[in-house]
DNA sequence: TCTGGGGTCCTAGGACCC
DNA sequence: TCTGGGGTCCTAGGACCC
């Protein structure tokens, strides 16, 4: 059971003693007691692909891109994962953990279409839904937990129901704030259920290792062990001065991390904060010098960004560039224009400009990117947008790619251009087209 | 067959303006 | 007759998340 109390409220019952009776729930009358789940799907990509194929459940199975080009673990099922199969690890190195992995080309639009059907689902139990990524969620069910008997059997609900609905597990979290709902969701997986209450909060902070926080990667476990901080406990006495010296006004932040505080609404994913930029990167099958490949790619690159920014009526004036050499040190360049563009020609010559600026021949590149940010919204009517006279080609030609497939009519540069699927990124959200192979 | 792809946020230094 | 000082924008780089 959680702590979750349902009681009468005698002020209530005084007021409004003409009416029935109503079960309240006393958490939700104190501000500072939120009630916050978390739920993460079990594998997701490995999953679903396991639910579409029978015959690779029980196995153990890689989700990753293109197998012929250079690619990485997206996702491992279970069997592969107790073999130590682990996301974004590299084809050889699953293989030598595990050498019967079955590697299954990912899937995009099937991952998507899950995700938003089970998003929906989730909506039937509270209307604050942030999604974290295409496989988590938080769910703050602070003023509806009670129409459903209580937290844990909402979780237990959306458990039974993705099982039913999907063939699909998950892992959830309840507690008092997002910070412990997903720690707390991550404590037991796959397919567990864990319930941390706030009484319960400074005794599980205690011993916990920093680096089992969202939020605190290598990088900052490293420098906190160094100054002799180990567990959350010792993060949350650390004197916060300190901290701010030497985190900056993330000093603070991390503090109260580690005391387990965390003031951070969800989201409802309809009230996300806007997009901040959109990019396409792509690391080539072979590393090269060739200047033809690499503009070759640098327009295709382009016309995605381009298309996307097209399709969510984006426009933007600052354009960059991605630069990973086969060493992989990586320089990024960028510049910004003095008016908004969508169009992936326009983004492409700036590109190229910074590419050149950018590029110490004969060095082989293994990595392109182009990202455009300083994003506007609907600005095709005003003066700072480029005045394009290709506009209405491109509302025809995003129409039949829209319907055949991206890149049915393209450039005739673009016609070598390079295929096959890629894996979806995880950090796909509902809103964000899907993204599309190549 | 070493090391994917798509994002966000923060910092720090320099330019520029009032 | 040494060195003002804020605010904003731009760029590069780094850390983190999935």
């Amino acid at each position: 059971m959680t702590n979750l109390t349902i009681c009468h409220s005698e002020a209530f019952d005084a007021e409004e003693s003409s009416k029935p009776k109503t079960l309240r729930c006393t958490q939700s009358d104190k501000r500072d007691e939120r009630i916050v789940l978390h739920v993460d799907m079990d594998a997701f990509f490995a999953s679903v692909e396991q639910q579409t194929f029978p015959f690779l459940r029980g196995k153990p199975i890689g989700v990753c891109g293109d197998p012929d080009g250079r690619t990485v673990i997206a996702a491992a099922s279970y069997e592969a994962k107790r073999r130590g199969v682990k996301t974004a690890m590299t084809i050889p190195e699953a293989k030598k953990l595990c050498p019967e992995i079955v590697l299954v080309s990912g899937n995009p639009a099937k991952y998507v279409d899950t995700s938003t059907r089970i998003l929906a689902f989730y909506t039937t139990f509270t209307d604050l839904v942030e999604v974290f990524s295409i496989d988590e969620a938080f769910l703050d069910v602070t003023q509806t937990a009670h129409l459903f008997h209580g937290p844990e059997e909402i979780a237990r609900s959306i458990k039974a129901h993705l099982k039913a609905q999907f063939g699909l597990t998950c892992s959830a979290g309840i507690a008092p704030n997002k910070l412990l709902a997903k720690l707390s969701g991550d404590m037991h997986k796959p397919d567990g259920l864990t319930i941390v209450r706030q009484s319960e909060v400074a005794a599980l902070m205690e011993s916990l290792p920093v680096q089992e926080l969202c939020g605190i990667g290598p990088k900052t476990q490293e420098k906190l062990n160094r100054l002799g901080i180990k567990t959350c406990g010792e993060l949350g006495r650390y004197p916060e001065k300190q901290l701010t010296g030497i985190f900056g006004i993330n000093g603070t932040h991390l503090k109260r991390m580690g005391q387990g505080v965390d003031e951070s609404p969800v989201l409802p994913y309809f009230h996300e904060p806007a997009t901040k930029s959109m990019g396409h990167s792509f690391t080539l099958d072979k590393d090269t010098r060739d200047m033809a490949e690499i503009q070759r790619h640098l327009l295709q690159l382009s016309e995605q960004v381009g298309r996307r920014l097209r399709r969510d009526s984006f426009a933007g004036r600052t354009v960059s560039l991605v630069l990973r050499y086969a060493d992989f040190s990586t320089f990024i360049k960028q510049h910004s224009l003095k008016s908004y563009i969508d169009d992936g020609l326009r983004i492409h010559q700036v590109g190229m400009k910074l590419f050149e600026e950018l590029y110490q021949p004969p060095r082989l590149v293994r990595l392109l990117g182009i990202s455009v940010s300083n994003l506007v919204r609907d600005l095709k009517q005003t003066t700072a947008f480029e005045d394009s006279r290709a506009d209405s080609l491109f509302e025809t030609v995003d129409m039949v790619n829209n319907k055949y497939g991206e890149f049915s009519v393209a450039r005739a540069r673009l016609q070598e251009r390079t295929p096959g699927p890629r894996v979806i990124s995880p950090s796909w959200r509902p809103g964000a087209p899907t993204p599309v192979g190549r």
